[in-house]
RNA sequence: GGAGGGGUGCCCGAGUGGCUAAAGGGGGCAGACUGUAAAUCUGUUGGCUUACGCCUACGCUGGUUCGAAUCCAGCCCCCUCCA
């Protein structure tokens, strides 16, 4: 095991605030492998790279001999919207939960050592709580430490609802550490409310409590909002090389940064010659293609990173059709079909409407043709089929 | 329980009887320029349509009217203050 500066410096290392560091030093010192807890939402089984700071962080703390309690929130889950902000999810049933846990599993083993890892779920424990046990929980808090978390705060001051149950999520995410019995939890900055909580908590039943771990959100490729599927700039981890290198490309220059920040596993001073090596005119765009193949080899493989620089220069630099694309086989009602019924039907455009708006503008590809007639029928046969920059598919039409 | 304010398109927000598929902004998308970056410019942004046009839409339900996002009634939901 390495020397407790070098363990505390890996942990430490693109950490948003780690508390309380010198209690952390007290339990590294017992030697004995710690127990890391994290929490996951049941909801989203697709994983993507803002998950991944997080798991990364997990991973060091595994070789350095901890023990991760990977936690699913599926209690809390069933219950419905802990956030508040979006619309009211509707509950998942308990298969859907386990589905989802499965399938979670799956893509967490690439990043995490299964024989370190522990799959835990809050149900075990929160569903043999009665009424009376939660109220005592609620007891141990007031209404106005609620308000301080942020979220609570703004929405407060903002005149916008906040319904009971949710300041009961904090204490059912802390009770967790109590039942866990968890030295260190890990979770995003914007977790840091509910990790606290569980030290509160911990401290209330008696056990020494957790330290915290934060990390910074990850922002979305649209650099504002953070890292989720639902707002659809996020880069899966399952997706293609060709998909994770071409949306990596795409984020921006000041973005970059925090990408390689807290995605990369390059040494920080390899970092800061990329950084002075820009500052002195080299062009931010190699450093991202450098960085995307890194990503790209780490969920693929090098030689897929290679042909995604690949594929992506003949694409974007010269024009080419990729070579990976969706199949779609339709049918021709009377031997022919419409363009914009063709695009609408190959997933390519949401609506006919939309299909004819993109050939207005431009934007519609036959086979590398740029289409204008927006009445065009096509007869049987194989056409590449492109709108915008990115979407293509090869469709199939038979009579 | 009482009093008041409010619910408009992806989001914010204007709109108090026809000129409203609904101003303006944001975001998105497409095009130009590029490094699938930024900035900028242009177009576009409910659905079905080659087009003409048609259909659906302003919390829900019903009503008044030739005509309703706009007026009326009931209901649902949100916020504020008082208790």
């Amino acid at each position: 095991m390495p020397k407790m500066n070098d363990a505390l410096a890996i942990i430490k290392r693109g950490c948003d605030e780690l508390l309380i560091e010198q209690e952390l030093v007290e339990k590294l010192k017992s030697g004995r492998p710690l127990r890391v807890k994290a929490g996951f939402d049941p909801t989203a089984p697709d994983l993507h790279l803002g998950h991944t700071v997080l798991l990364n962080k997990l991973r060091q703390l595994q070789e350095l001999g901890h023990q991760v309690l990977f936690l699913i929130g599926d209690f809390t889950g069933m219950i419905g919207d802990p956030t508040g902000k979006s619309a009211t999810r509707p509950p998942l049933t308990e298969t859907q939960v386990q589905e989802n846990a499965r399938s979670y599993q799956d893509q967490v083993f690439k990043i995490l050592k299964p024989g370190q890892t522990e799959v835990v779920f809050n149900s075990t424990w929160m569903s043999k709580l009665d009424a009376a046990a939660l109220i005592r929980l609620a007891a141990t808090h007031t209404v106005a430490r609620m308000l301080e978390r942020d979220d609570f705060n703004k929405r407060y001051k903002g005149n916008q609802p906040i319904a009971i149950h949710e300041f009961l999520y904090p204490l059912l995410q802390g009770y967790d550490s109590v039942e866990l019995k968890a030295d260190l939890e890990l979770g995003g900055t914007d977790q840091k409310f509910n990790l606290l909580m569980g030290r509160e908590l911990q401290k209330h039943f008696g056990q020494a409590p957790q330290c915290i771990l934060t990390m910074p959100l990850l922002e979305g490729l649209d650099g504002v909002n953070k890292m989720s599927k639902s707002l659809g700039n996020y880069v899966g981890i399952a997706e293609s090389p060709q998909e994770i290198f071409g949306k990596l490309m795409s984020v921006s220059d000041v973005l970059m940064w925090k990408y390689i920040e807290l995605l990369s596993f390059e040494p920080l001073d390899v970092i800061r010659q990329w950084k002075s090596d820009v500052d002195n005119g080299a062009n931010p765009r190699n450093i991202k293609v450098r960085f995307a193949q890194e990503i790209v080899a780490r969920f693929h493989s090098a030689a897929a990173a290679e042909l995604a620089l690949a594929d992506f220069e003949a694409r974007f630099q010269k024009g080419a059709i990729p070579d990976d694309l969706p199949e779609v086989s339709l049918q021709c009602q009377g031997g022919e079909l419409a363009i914009a019924q063709m695009l609408k039907q190959a997933g390519l455009v949401a609506s006919t409407s939309e299909a004819l708006r993109m050939i207005d503008q431009g934007g519609v590809r036959l086979d590398g043709e740029k289409v204008s007639d927006k009445g065009l029928k096509l007869g049987a046969g194989v056409v590449v089929a492109q709108v915008g920059k990115r979407k293509f598919a090869r469709v199939t039409l038979y009579m």
